[in-house]
DNA sequence: ATCCCTGCAAACTGTTTGCAAGGCC
DNA sequence: GGCCTTGCAAACAGTTTGCAGGGAT
């Protein structure tokens, strides 16, 4: 539970400027302790329902890729036809509910550590996603 | 290097009709004994540069997926804004880099076997997919 | 006052769909 | 001939972009 003037700061050292839209999508992310996960349209959803203003969806964008930049949202590498951002953004994996489009972390203590014996000449390694694909048991 | 003749019997065996589309699909997936990744436009772009006939993208992607449907082919699930496939219908996982939209196979002999301590109520694994981000070094 | 930001709509990209004409069995 | 398949174009969904007006500093 962060309160405004937190968010205010935290895009002001962004170098964002602390506009109506951006704090009010700071508080639809940040304003609890639990993460989660999210599209776009969820988000768009979300800003909706909270009576107050209405945010565009160009605005969404853009301050979704923003904050990605600056480290406070990770996307999560899906093939889905659209793109999941998570607010948690510490190093850990996902399962993914195909069927249902539903993401669930699988923290880092959960799996075991993953090591690659191949080395790609002239490449180096960014980072390693592993993805759970699950589905109701029948 | 598989004849004309296989392709007509491994598509009558799948209940798919063996058309001349389908026939040169089959040859610049599978006429060679590496296996290989692409995009739907980069197979679209092997059939124009092949003289004959002409594929239009619908029939590329119908075929694409009735393939996948039955296995000879697998899609790699990256989060990019499209969809790869791979020709490899093997357990294993991939080097992606994505300033190149390059891929590389990772085989599963390169990696080490991955146990998830976490079971989710009421649901089954159906795979496990490693994607491993590189980039070129400095 | 300056420059950044927003909102709208139009543009774009990859993919899917509807339907008439054509091809395989 | 019957039915599946193709090809075209239009439809679609998610995302991006251009630009004029509005807002933060």
């Amino acid at each position: 539970m962060s309160a405004r003037i937190e968010y205010v700061e935290k895009l002001r050292k962004s170098g964002l400027r602390p506009t109506k839209q951006r704090l009010k999508i700071c508080e639809l992310l940040f304003n609890s302790n639990k993460t989660f996960h999210f599209t776009v349209n969820d988000l768009a959803k979300m800003a909706e329902n909270k009576e107050n203003i209405n945010i565009s969806l160009a605005t969404i964008y853009n301050t979704i890729h923003a904050f990605q930049k600056k480290g406070y949202l990770k996307e999560i590498p899906i093939n889905s036809n659209q793109s999941y951002f998570d607010t948690n953004t510490s190093n850990h994996h996902h399962f993914f509910d195909e069927k249902k489009g539903e993401l669930i972390d699988l923290e880092n203590k959960d799996i075991n550590p993953i090591k690659i014996n191949k080395k790609i000449p002239g490449k180096k390694i960014n980072s390693i996603e592993v993805l759970v694909k699950i589905e109701t048991e029948n």
